[in-house]
DNA sequence: CAAAAAGTGTAATTGGTGTTACATCGGCTT
DNA sequence: AAGCCGATGTAACACCAATTACACTTTTTG
């Protein structure tokens, strides 16, 4: 990451980065900054001249390279939404058996949704459904919807080994990383004094395992 | 400083006591304006003429009530959230038998949180958790922890009742309610072309238990 | 019934913020 | 070295909404 350097006010003469293209640094400084303002902030309260200040740089350039602020705002959703749906490029091919398939997926899914910037663009992306309908719309495919589809055709490949049962393996798999993501997510995103550690994590995710393989009912 | 009168019903004026009086009329269209505006356009983008538009009365009038924006904010939803939590007090004292019981309440939670009205104020509680954290925790407590318990104890119970194995209540509670609830708000909170029916509603409740009870290992 | 309290309608005040204009500066190409 | 073109800093512009002031009317109460 960068250091950010920051200019001394009206002061003419004496600044510049040296590595890279000065049009290109700007750009990242600008979504940089501006990750910080709106995810502290929210859309609305967020203002312009906020993200100038900490990323340098002058507003002027900062409307030249992205319009109005719904502009940047959705560049820098979008940088971020890419780097959050890289990580969850989950190598599920491998014929894993279900119980170690399952954990390590579950874990990977919980620790990611955890972090604490993950929680602040998820509240952002929800607050903000209604007024940027597509946004909400790629960020669910993109996320939720892209890693159900991937749980399910591990599912699918699982009961051909004979390991589970046959059934709608896309429900099947919504149920499973349901289990393992909302009741942490949500307790995350609404009590921001709560901070799950690892282990929370991974007790949690044990136990959805288990459930989801064998269920709670008495064996006879 | 201006005088703050509240609905608390001991004033040393002593008047407007009754029910029906003409400032309780007000405050209840006051606070059903509230509800819609902010609904359907978020906290910051509400503004109070739009309420007043709505409610009739007087813009001095809402001040001399509310105090300010973030008064009326907060005292519709608690309004608000009172009507939503009240509806879930389910009676699961009686000794239904396991499958029964989680069907029904499974059913009637989804269905309370996949109406319209519900996600918007789920949407905005989560939106707003960072500069209201005190909202969201009540919101916590009294929705989802809530049931939690409700639905804890009622485990406990099917425990004894040698229907189910025994294990952290609270935990077993919360996956099942995860099961039933977060695939469906998730899409319909994300997606607001997706409006589920009550079959998709029961379809998912009906799986949720029978992953619940029994897992979707093979049996051998 | 009359005085006081509360409500009403309108407009002014105030503060903030997205957006743009403008004069200047500095690096990069030729 | 000269000059172009984008970047910069600053201030102005325009607009909008929260909050209040005020003069007037209606309701409540003693």
């Amino acid at each position: 990451m960068t250091a950010m350097k920051h200019s001394s006010p009206a002061q003419p003469g004496r600044r510049k980065a040296e590595a890279g293209s000065r049009a290109e640094l700007r750009r990242a400084a600008f979504l940089e900054a501006a990750r910080e303002v709106f995810l502290e902030q929210g859309y609305e309260a967020a203002n312009m001249s906020e993200i100038v200040r900490r990323a340098g740089g002058s507003l002027a350039t900062l409307y030249a390279q992205f319009g109005d602020k719904e502009g940047i705002f959705l560049a820098m959703l979008e940088a971020r939404m890419a780097e959050f749906t890289e990580a969850l490029e989950v190598e599920l091919k491998a014929h894993t058996p279900i119980a170690v398939g399952l954990t390590r997926i579950g874990e990977q899914y919980a620790r990611k949704l955890v972090q604490p910037q993950s929680l602040e663009l998820y509240r952002l992306i929800v607050g903000l459904a209604r007024k940027f309908p597509d946004i909400a719309r790629r960020f669910l495919d993109r996320g939720p919807n892209a890693l159900r589809a991937a749980l399910a055709a591990y599912l699918e490949d699982r009961q051909a080994a004979g390991e589970i049962e046959a059934g709608d393996f896309e429900q099947l798999a919504s149920m499973f990383l349901d289990m393992v993501r909302s009741g942490i997510q949500t307790r995350a995103l609404l009590d921001s004094t709560i901070q799950p550690t690892e282990a929370d994590v991974s007790a949690n995710v044990e136990r959805a395992v288990s459930i989801f393989l064998n269920g709670v009912a008495a064996r006879r």
